[in-house]
DNA sequence: CGGGACATGTTATAGTATAACAATGCTCCT
DNA sequence: AGGAGCATTGTTATACTATAACATGTCCCG
């Protein structure tokens, strides 16, 4: 899994190569990323954390940027309908994909002591839920996998 | 896994199977099993959807038992606490525990078709996800699992 | 240049959840 | 009995999350 995020890196390549990689997904399906949506996809890839929509919302309104609520939950659908960010369920907030482009089924390590969100990504169909849901007919469209722990770094500093 | 709630069943048992486990379990563990935290439970029990707080709350004042926000998420509060309810985070809604009293790491599988909601229990020691955050030093705590999709009824009706 | 598709702006409101404090009832202890 | 301590419930108020509905703007295509 690609725990970054967890581990140091040199964050600004994190941002720059997640904006072109949505920038060409968007390019090449002919999808329009705006002013307002490029500018919340770099909010959130700003750090490995999630961000609530009105976090999110208090950046653009101090940039001028739109003021209202609908102005970030659509940016927020829009990149979470094409795969640029996921919402954390659990936590209901946001962060940026970490494998813009990649297959989806992304599964999400949440630290409880430093709050930083990890993104993983597991194939689908080997999944113990898949074969359960076979076993009794299920088809399944959509999953959420988010675990809440802590990070290598958060546990020895506990201990 | 149980996949009771996709299939036919006698439903009384499930309430009251389920009521007494919990009934046994606080007693063995000195917990009170309270009106409220009682009806609450027979309320979740009484299907196999999830429910809202307020759509709990709604139950509990047409029947005088408290009015205000609070006592469903108190009561709400209890039974996750101690597995004898589950919350979906994806809805934002709650399910009681169809394995009251057992190992729980439950996931969830959630008709989009019918809502019925499906409980299954996975051996958390050897999902992916447990040794994806393993191989990164990660320790998890807690974990959400939860599917969406149709189940065989509903799919089988949209074909 | 008119019309359709998409994006944004704006107002209002719906839905989910908790903080904070008051009041009650209980047990246990002296 | 009196009182401390604890858990539970009652109540008010408010915070946080999310969307409906309608108006405006913009661009491209026909």
């Amino acid at each position: 899994m690609s725990a970054i995020g967890f581990h140091p890196h040199n964050h600004d390549s994190c941002i720059q190569t997640g904006v072109s990689a949505a920038a060409e997904t968007c390019a090449a399906e002919g999808l329009q990323l705006t002013d307002v949506r490029r500018r919340v996809l770099e909010i959130l890839l700003e750090k490995h954390h999630a961000l609530g929509a009105y976090d999110i919302l208090e950046v653009l309104r101090s940039e001028g940027m739109g003021s209202q609520p609908p102005v970030a939950y659509r940016a927020l659908d829009f990149l979470t309908k094409h795969g640029f960010a996921h919402k954390i369920e659990r936590l209901n907030k946001f962060v940026a994909c970490s494998d813009i482009g990649g297959d989806h089924t992304p599964a999400f390590l949440i630290c409880t002591g430093c709050d930083l969100v990890a993104e993983a990504h597991l194939d689908a169909s080997t999944g113990r839920l898949t074969k359960a849901a076979e076993a009794v007919g299920f088809t399944i469209e959509r999953a959420v996998l988010e675990a809440e722990g802590l990070c290598q770094t958060c546990r020895e500093a506990a201990a």
